[in-house]
DNA sequence: CTGGTCACCTGGAAGC
DNA sequence: TGCTTCCAGGTGACCA
């Protein structure tokens, strides 16, 4: 389920629920998401207050008193809170137990991760390589100009690479270019400062709409459906192949671009 | 360094 | 109906 706005929309659901609670412990019903999960994390955690629900990129961390539960939803993750007790269903791997009340992580497909990491200000690999938050003020046309400078290959992967900008999937990608008017399959590095300026607006603008949409339905994240309308959402050009453009009515084209699916207008996008 | 491909895993949809 | 194939929101490893 998750891009960023996605993942941010759990963390808003979840945090004011369990921020301030103390874990009573865990339960772990597989041995591994992408990673192998953090031994004994029941034990570990119990007893432990959870300070603050951040965010970083795509990651939640969960901070603790002694520690961080940094996790990620990968393509088919989520996280819902719920009655202690609550009976799981196949693909529900991990539940950390707040007395009464739990954090579920279900997770079809497993690329998701859960790592446990030293207390700030301690590193970790996988946040060390991340890119720029795009909704920071610091994310600008500019930075994105400068950013993509010397790239050479298309402007989708590069804006989708968590090394550059974190956060933006697979569908936003394409909605992005679409608000801004941009050919997906232009090189990053001859886009002018200009047109970065409308890029950078429209990611903002497009992830901030989908955090709005899906804040819209919090109350979900606290009963079984864990922000079900999300996906639901209609999309300018993601998934619309062959149907109308919203802006001029022609079709709306796929090409794949390093292994994904892109969407485009070729009328509205140069 | 950059960009492309693959692997990881399950399930749903489409095709035959 | 049932089997096969393809595809899916992420991303790190690997390769040219």
């Amino acid at each position: 389920m998750p891009e960023l706005p996605e993942v941010e929309v759990t963390r808003l659901g979840i945090a004011p629920a369990v921020t301030g609670w103390r874990a009573t412990g865990a339960v772990t019903r597989v041995g591994g998401l992408r990673y192998p999960l953090p031994d004994d994390l029941g034990r570990r955690l119990a007893g432990q207050v959870l300070r603050e629900v951040r965010r970083r990129g795509k990651y939640l961390l969960l901070h603790f008193d002694e520690g961080r539960l940094l996790l990620h939803l990968g393509m088919s993750g989520s996280l819902r809170l719920l009655p202690a007790g609550t009976p799981a269903a196949r693909h529900d791997h991990v539940d950390l137990l707040f007395g009464k009340v739990l954090l579920r992580l279900t997770d079809p497909r497993r690329f998701g991760s859960l790592l446990w990491l030293p207390p700030e200000p301690a590193g970790h690999p996988l946040l060390d390589v991340l890119g720029i938050e795009p909704l920071e003020a610091a994310f600008t046309g500019r930075w994105l100009h400068a950013a993509l400078r010397g790239r050479r290959g298309p402007v989708k992967p590069a804006i989708m690479d968590s090394h550059l900008v974190v956060g933006i999937g697979n569908i936003y990608a394409s909605e992005s270019l679409f608000r801004a008017g941009i050919d997906p399959r232009r090189a990053a590095g001859r886009i002018s400062g200009q047109r970065c300026d409308r890029l950078a607006d429209a990611v903002r603008a497009t992830l901030n709409e989908a955090i709005a949409a899906g804040g819209s339905s919090l109350k979900d994240f606290i009963g079984s459906d864990g922000g079900k309308g999300w996906f639901q959402q209609s999309h300018f050009v993601y998934g619309r192949a062959g149907e109308p453009c919203r802006a001029c009515g022609g079709p709306v084209r796929q090409v794949r671009q390093a292994g994904r699916a892109t969407f485009f207008c070729p009328r509205c996008q140069r």
